[in-house]
DNA sequence: AAGATGACTAACT
DNA sequence: AAGTTAGCCATCT
């Protein structure tokens, strides 16, 4: 007995959060965006926004994961403006429609929740 | 091993 | 509106 033929292949990042992670931002719609806060809140921890960036920076690129639809509590790229990866996700998401105000997306628009009370109370440009 | 860091946030000034 | 403070905790030096 004795042998632990199957030990926990997830090392470091030890539980399953960072899976639980991947796949909530793997269901983010095309043209839309969700803040870390709200990635962490759905993989079912309220507190752990920073945690959400660290899984997304391990992810596999097997995944394809949509990385570039998580964005900052305002709405904002969590990149320095300057830098490489925020013109990346910039470009990325004005490719899928997402509209940035002076640097800025409205939440109310393509977050989740912005994008349903969007379609319930607005006319339709 | 201990302190700094960070793809964060909410609360406070 | 913009800057600071505190909470979080795995990684990096």
């Amino acid at each position: 007995m004795a042998n632990d033929t199957l030990k926990p292949s997830v090392s470091g990042d030890s539980e399953s959060w960072v899976k639980a992670v991947w796949q909530v931002v793997g269901g983010i719609p095309r043209g839309h965006v969700l803040t870390y806060g709200e990635v962490a809140r759905l993989a079912g921890m309220n507190r752990w926004a920073r945690r959400v960036s660290r899984a997304m920076r391990r992810a596999p690129k097997s995944l394809q994961l949509p990385w570039h639809r998580v964005v900052n509590a305002q709405g904002r790229i969590s990149f320095p403006e300057d830098s490489n990866g925020y013109k990346r996700q910039k470009r990325l998401l004005e490719e899928e429609g997402v509209a940035f105000d002076g640097g800025r997306i409205d939440l109310d628009r393509f977050g989740y929740r912005g994008a349903l009370d969007h379609l319930i109370w607005s006319d339709p440009l």
